[in-house]
DNA sequence: TAGTATATGTCATGTTAGCTAACATGTCAA
DNA sequence: TTGACATGTTAGCTAACATGACATATACTA
């Protein structure tokens, strides 16, 4: 789409960034050293920022204030240019492992009648 | 899923937890203080965890260790509970605003012939 | 009932993340 | 060529995060 191209194009220098995001040079320098923005660079080495740019750090802006610290921002942006990412809770316990656990609980709970919160037959769901 | 009956029953105290996931006491409080982990309670108040609170825990020391804190660990849990969420990068640039820029820093270009970038016929994407 | 395990709350602390300030040097439009 | 603007780097500040460490109270176990 049309649109697209024109907000990836570098255009903006730094000092029109800074006003149009209220952060300090410095702080932007930072981002991009952390990773979090990729400016195009002229030959002479200055940064030559897209309207995308623009939007990524005024997300960062905002994550910040909220909390979120570098590392956070940087894996939620990961997340989401790769959403199906391998991201699934792994389950460290296996299956078996969780049998065997659940089960010595089991025996601890019968024996001293304490299924505290699962009131009555517990044993149905394991064997 | 029978599985899933398993592995979100509350069936695990403290003691356990601490065995298997290397976390102190304070750790997991702390945690769940911040409303990464929600462990049942027995009617003494005492915690009961179920494997998917393993599972959560042991992410977040995962998480934590790769410098991640607490508000982004929060943030990613949100994340992967509503991948769906409106979290579309806003345009807080509208495109109104965006061409009145492009404008003004195209002119400019013009002017002094610093295209520097995308050499060439730049003013073709914009009028 | 004694003893161990948890709960909750408060105070303390080390570490470090995010940032500012300050340079000396390099770019770039006029 | 000049002055505003950018650059990378270094040094240092500050606040807060994540834990530790206690103290006290209540819950379980034997």
């Amino acid at each position: 789409m049309e649109k697209e191209w024109r907000r990836s194009m570098p255009l903006l220098s730094m000092n029109i960034v800074m006003q149009l995001t209220g952060l300090t040079a410095r702080q932007i320098r930072y981002y991009e050293e952390h990773e979090l923005v990729q400016p195009a660079r002229t030959e002479g080495k200055q940064r030559m920022f897209s309207l995308d740019d623009i939007d990524t750090l005024l997300e960062i802006k905002d994550m910040l204030s909220t909390g979120v610290n570098i590392a956070g921002i940087k894996q939620i942006f990961e997340m989401k240019k790769n959403p199906a990412a391998k991201n699934d809770t792994k389950q460290v316990i296996t299956d078996a492992q969780l049998r065997a656990i659940v089960k010595e609980e089991m025996q601890i709970a019968q024996r001293h009648q304490r299924a505290s919160l699962r009131q009555g037959d517990l044993s149905r769901f394991f064997r």
